[in-house]
DNA sequence: TAGATTGTTAATCGATTAACAATC
DNA sequence: TAGATTGTTAATCGATTAACAATC
């Protein structure tokens, strides 16, 4: 009989946590913590302690009655969690407004996340070098993302063009897909999308507001 | 006794479905449809039949057997569950990268959003008009967001400037957050924050990623 | 009519919360 | 020791899915 070869899949909810755990674990060891507990953090978060708890339990972390846990212990076992203990190269499709945002966006060093290398399909903007990063022409894609070994694909492109991009960067050997367009991507099986759609979020504001 | 004013309170997950009902919806009326079924919807967005069945039923339209529902009038009402009915102006503070890229967003359209006034503390970036719109020192927000009746405060500033900021627009009236930034607002009771947390994206992709 | 579709009621599933024992 | 905290087990809650009746 085989062992399971891949790390257990955590909740969504809980995942989704994680980062908010993580920066504030990460606080409290900049003030000097060494254990953090569990209603501490939840009551920053406004969240139910028990739920932080059970959370923080499954990145495998034991706590200790009296003292909480291990900081540092906990923070490796997230970053573990989520993958993010090694640099995960990724490319930007589409510099534009959007996509020069994200280029310059320094917060994902704490996701250890890094957007090497970046294409764009206008010759007036593909061979420019934005935000430090180099901005590529479509064609030189299937190389340049199996030359550094990518895995994640950042779109944003105008809508149009989306499932093109995307169908290049899977060929060109993406796993994931972050997409910033409002189109429903069709990838094969094996391919991950997650979706940043700023209309869903939206749309939870305007009728938590109505509702009232 | 009395009835209840506002309307009834949707799901969360319900709402987040809600957008992306309404761009299929509109992509089949567009298309010449005059009724559209549960089923055709979900199959095109991989949900259960079921599942769009009772998410559009909760938007109060009776469909037709063999018909489906009345795509116009289908449309009409999740649009009115959004509060999507009326223009809805909003004022962004921090007109950086993110910022700029939001204002110049013409995607806004669909949810009849309008960020028609924005902020920064930047002199050199106050009186300039980016994208269209006017950007203001933060002196005049009170003024001008009481002026322009606007209810949702658009958050892109740094980190460090985000609470300051929060305050100011929840002073000056605002009775929604959407917060681009990674803090957790404190805000009095009554305002609603919504979160766009990148972070929390990031960390659904790299783990399913991981445990595949 | 037959069959596609809606609408409703019950069952399942999973996440959150509650209760409480264990431990330092 | 007393009390704060973890960890576990059970209860609750809400969303999704399944089963099936109603309708055109």
């Amino acid at each position: 009989m085989k062992l399971e070869e891949h790390p257990t899949t955590l909740p969504v909810p809980t995942i989704r946590r994680y980062p908010i755990y993580l920066r504030e674990i990460r606080e409290m060891i900049d003030s000097g913590a060494h254990f953090v507990s569990s209603a501490i953090i939840a009551k920053k978060l406004g969240l139910d302690a028990v739920l932080a708890r059970k959370d923080l339990a499954m990145a495998g972390v034991c706590g200790r009655p009296r003292r909480g846990y291990p900081a540092r212990d906990l923070e490796k076992a997230i970053i573990k969690a989520l993958g993010w203990d090694n640099v995960t190269d990724a490319a930007l499709v589409g510099v534009g407004a959007l996509g020069s945002a994200l280029l310059g966006y320094t917060g994902f060093e704490e996701q250890n996340l890094s957007i090497s290398t970046a294409f764009d399909c206008n010759p007036a903007i593909a061979g420019l070098t934005i935000r430090n990063v180099k901005v590529h022409p479509m064609e030189d894609m299937q190389r340049l993302i199996k030359e550094h070994n990518i895995r994640i694909g950042i779109l944003t492109v105008p809508k149009c063009a989306a499932q093109k991009c995307a169908d290049m960067l899977v060929k060109s050997g993406v796993t994931g897909l972050w997409n910033f367009t409002n189109i429903q991507l069709a990838v094969p099986n094996g391919v991950v999308v997650q979706n940043v759609d700023l209309a869903q979020s939206l749309a939870v504001l305007s009728h938590t507001i109505l509702s009232r």
